[in-house]
DNA sequence: CACCAGGTAGATC
DNA sequence: GATCTACATGGT
């Protein structure tokens, strides 16, 4: 069970409890340790709006994780509170997943894609996810299936990945590029939230727009770093409640 | 009790 | 194609 203590202004990160062949198997890749922050930080923050969000937060980073578990966690996220998206997470693992003991306590997996590609949809609603539950049954069978191959999707650029993705049942613009952000390495994919969309009008567009709007202005003003841009600009607009 | 929460699918214009 | 709206559930 890996134990994670960081202070970024001590430039300090200290991973306890794992051995250097875990460090350079997972958590290198999974901390995204191996990226530069500094170079992409000066060059967004010749942006003056940015350039404060990267000083609020500073030690961002972006979190490489599996496809398969983001589908379905980002999928739960619709329109949901983040309580309720870690409980439903918790109750599909603890259903379907691998128990793993530690310390005197069990803890579950995240569920391996046959255990829900082959689960009763009246077994998955059980995680009350409400009508998320539906998707994630289609789309657990749906990748069980072959029929969308998030791997082979990960190959694929931008644009044409995100395609992919979109033909999965509970899975619209905004998570798909979550998913091609957080678990594909595609850091030019801008997710637009709530937050996003009302921070990127504040700070730059002065009016509300579609989402089209948000999607091509991310395109042009960040460019292959838009998923950095949006990271930094979520968290500040999040923690400042920007309206 | 109305409104909201890290959007999406399906209907409609 | 671009824009509206219902949607489960639990909290405020």
């Amino acid at each position: 069970m890996l134990n994670v203590k960081s202070d970024y202004d001590k430039g300090i990160v200290v991973l306890s409890n794992t051995n250097l062949k875990d460090f350079e198997d997972i958590w290198y890749k999974y901390f995204d340790l191996d990226r530069d922050y500094g170079l992409i930080k000066d060059e967004l923050a010749k942006d003056e709006t940015l350039g404060s969000a990267i000083e609020y937060g500073r030690g961002i980073r972006i979190l490489n994780q599996e496809p398969w578990e983001l589908v379905i966690s980002f999928i739960i996220s619709a329109n949901n509170n983040i309580p309720r998206i870690s409980k439903s997470i918790d109750v599909l693992s603890q259903m379907f997943g691998e128990p793993i003991e530690y310390a005197g306590k069990t803890y579950y997996s995240f569920p391996a894609l046959d255990k829900l590609g082959t689960a009763e949809q009246a077994q998955i609603d059980l995680c009350r996810a409400g009508f998320r539950c539906k998707y994630i049954y289609q789309t657990s069978k749906m990748i069980y299936r072959g029929e969308v191959d998030l791997d082979a999707a990960a190959e694929l650029d931008t644009e044409n990945a995100k395609k992919e993705l979109l033909h999965l049942s509970g899975v619209g613009p905004k998570v798909a590029d979550c998913i091609m952000l957080f678990s594909m390495q595609k850091h030019d994919a801008y997710p637009v939230d709530v937050w996003v969309k009302r921070v990127t009008e504040y700070f730059y567009i002065h009016q509300d727009v579609s989402m089209n709007r948000i999607q091509a202005f991310a395109r042009e003003k960040f460019g292959h770093l838009a998923g950095f841009a949006q990271q930094y600009l979520f968290y500040f607009a999040r923690d400042q409640k920007i309206k």
